[in-house]
DNA sequence: ACCTGAACACCGTTCAAGT
DNA sequence: ACCTGAACACCGTTCAAGT
């Protein structure tokens, strides 16, 4: 029954595993000395504990995160493509993503990113202070997309959904509008938002000053 | 030392003080059964078990959300005044809002200021399904900045921060901009990024089309 | 150096028994 | 109708003891 040595690596190694199938929550020593086939107490001597398991797989994943190549001509259209790139990026491992953000290392993360970003402002003739709010609020409007795009698909059925809000003849709201009623009735399209949104935002930032 | 008898609501209340101070997680069945004086047990009797107890502390929170008046005289600047008064409700429970918003309810919540918000968009002349896309850009923007706002100031020290990361001579990133290096090394003004990104947002959405 | 089981101090929840 | 303690099945962590 004895099995091979265990290490640090491997450790790590399974402790992803469950954590990105599902979330830091369900990961307890215990379970995770049964998938090892270990002692629960053996992996104390590898990570220290739980915590800074969790940290250690918090470093992997910052160090793994990948550079960014923007995409387009205009500086514009350059950082809609990072944004997008991003949001994709974030998306992969929504789990790990989440603990690297609790654990304060969202900046550190993001420094490829932000230097990305740099660049274009630059190229969109911003310079000083006006560059730095342009590529904060970039950033800042990306994360938090995608933290309430992830929200809403963590969340259960919502009750009441926007349908019934919208669809009944009390949504005196919709003011006569009944496109507008039957448009906040349906789903969100959270990509076509995304795009919307930072094109706006994109626009207004890096656009001809009015 | 019998006390006088349990009721649900307080419960409830003593419930939601503990978890407004130290957040869900701080609350254990066995805490709360120490600060009401009675046995666990007693506790499951008037509320089923601790996910109703967390769910009813969450429908209170929604029922207890005020509305929104906003100020201003244009539909910019009103929808911006809406914006700000959403971000202060939010982060005022910041924890009863986050177990809102996991618990799916959020657009429940939200209603008063969507429909705010809508009044804003007609008198801005959209229509249809153009102002059902600038509500939800304005609404996921303000959400997203304020989950953005809140991982930042729970997380612990930034390693690196913001000023290692952008003072060193190595901050080649900064393309010889002196001015934005040391803006990008400055600790983030919310408040004022804030203002920035939703009037930008607010002034591509709502404003002359181009 | 690495692994182990026993033990401690916590959990949420169920249940039969009390009044 | 309301409350109780005992018990169950879980936690993370420490520690002395093994090899």
């Amino acid at each position: 029954m004895a099995r091979t040595p265990l290490t640090r690596d491997e450790v790590l190694s399974v402790a992803g595993d469950l954590v990105k199938q599902h979330g830091p929550e369900a990961l307890s020593m215990r379970k995770l000395a049964a998938e090892l086939g270990t002692a629960v107490t053996s992996i104390y001597w590898h990570v220290g504990n739980r915590e800074s398991l969790l940290d250690a797989l918090v470093q992997r994943t910052v160090a793994d995160l990948g550079t960014i190549r923007p995409r387009g001509s205009g500086p514009q259209e350059r950082v809609v493509s990072i944004a997008r790139t991003l949001r994709r990026q974030l998306r992969a491992h929504p789990h790990l993503v989440a603990m690297v953000h609790e654990r304060g290392l969202t900046e550190h993360m993001f420094l490829p990113v932000q230097q990305a970003l740099v660049h274009e402002a630059h190229a969109a003739k911003l310079r000083g202070a006006d560059a730095a709010e342009a590529v904060r609020a970039v950033l800042f409007q990306v994360v938090g997309h995608v933290l309430v795009e992830r929200n809403r698909e963590r969340a259960p059925v919502q009750r009441p959904g926007e349908e019934e809000l919208w669809a009944g003849a009390k949504a005196v709201a919709a003011e006569d509008d009944r496109a507008l009623a039957r448009a906040l009735a349906a789903p969100v399209d959270s990509e076509r938002l995304f795009d919307t949104s930072v094109h706006a935002l994109v626009k207004s930032l890096l656009g001809p000053a009015t």
